[in-house]
DNA sequence: AATATATTGGTAGTATACTCCCTATTAACA
DNA sequence: TGTTAATAGGGAGTATACTACCAATATATT
């Protein structure tokens, strides 16, 4: 999807284009974005499970904490979308970070079907004190780049996200399009 | 772990220096590169279960396909160190890979602990097939790039896997390190 | 008002990706 | 030689990340 095709330039070469070079490139394991992705994930949630082992959090559990320390209260639905998880997926983090404490699920007032979530003054003070190994393991993942590397991967990884964000399993709302916040959530939930 | 600090030159600040402009942009979960690579991860995973669709065939399996296609017999450690995967994760793959007949299951003469993994004739045709499809996976995800642009992402990812390797889970073993190849397999098995 | 559609959540099932613990076999060592 | 180490695989259990389907509720349309 090489934009500006009507200007009629000649636009530079980009991967989507035929005949680059890199086609023989993919046989090897190693050559393919995919795999290089795949295994950087792996290290990174490694990393990550590594800092926080005192507080026995996942990457996952700690996105879905996040968002709602921030926005309050929110149903499963939103909070998928903004991390860009799957609805299902969300449903299992909230049951188990719910049986910790760390977050209850309120019902709307106005209406019946959402089952919120809502983060408990204890899930605040969790993540306060997960924030600085959460840091870290960010940190860690990223040390052996300068800091000129580091911005740059970081711009190419956005490009990629935002490029490709609709062709994904789940994709991701854009950005406050839905103002999903919940501030009529009863205040007693089991 | 900044390298060649025995030269003492004053290297060029990297990430794992303290004092980095970036730690207050971690508190936005689209600051942290870990999130940044699981979202592609996801998109990556997404992507080729599409352009596979008709194979039926996911990331995971392909890669152990392609190890054996190359490789021809391996036992479940070898695979998983050379692709990253989890020893056990491995097993899972070999199993249904073996139940739809893409690879068997034959011993060893010279050793009766490995169960190896051999790629079948009808394995061959099926990594033949898929080629293509996964091909254009790869480079649907890279498209949004320029050539110059997905040379310096796969630079970057490479030296990230690299330097990161032994941080992970499931570390990889230093390539071609172990000289694993079983060619004293028997010919039939289960 | 009645019907159709959309939304929200739930359950069940599959696949990846680990953990921990166990047995069997081989290799190394005292 | 006998005991210990390391290696290879298996089984159970957990967490992420989906699909597919179903029930209840809300909204839109006729």
């Amino acid at each position: 999807m090489t934009l500006s095709k009507e200007t009629g330039h000649r636009q530079s070469p980009t991967m989507s284009d035929e005949k680059q070079p890199n086609r023989k490139s993919f046989n090897d394991l190693w050559g393919r974005p995919g795999f290089l992705i795949r295994r950087l994930h792996q290290i990174h949630v490694g990393m990550f499970l590594e800092e926080c082992t005192e507080f026995n959090v996942t990457p996952a559990q700690f996105a879905v904490l996040t968002v709602l320390y921030y926005q309050g209260t929110l149903d499963q639905i939103s909070i998928a979308s903004q991390i860009g998880f799957d609805r299902n997926t969300v449903a299992d983090v909230i049951r188990r970070l719910k049986h910790r404490g760390l977050l209850e699920r309120p019902e709307s007032l106005s209406d019946k079907r959402p089952k919120l979530a809502r983060i408990t003054d204890e899930g605040r003070e969790f993540v306060d004190a997960v924030q600085p190994a959460m840091i870290k393991a960010q940190r860690r993942l990223v040390s052996p780049l300068s800091v000129e590397e580091y911005e740059t991967l970081m711009k190419l990884l956005d490009k990629l996200l935002i490029e490709n964000n609709e062709a994904s399993r789940a994709p991701l709302r854009t950005k406050s399009k839905r103002s999903s916040r919940y501030d009529d959530a009863k205040t007693t939930a089991e």
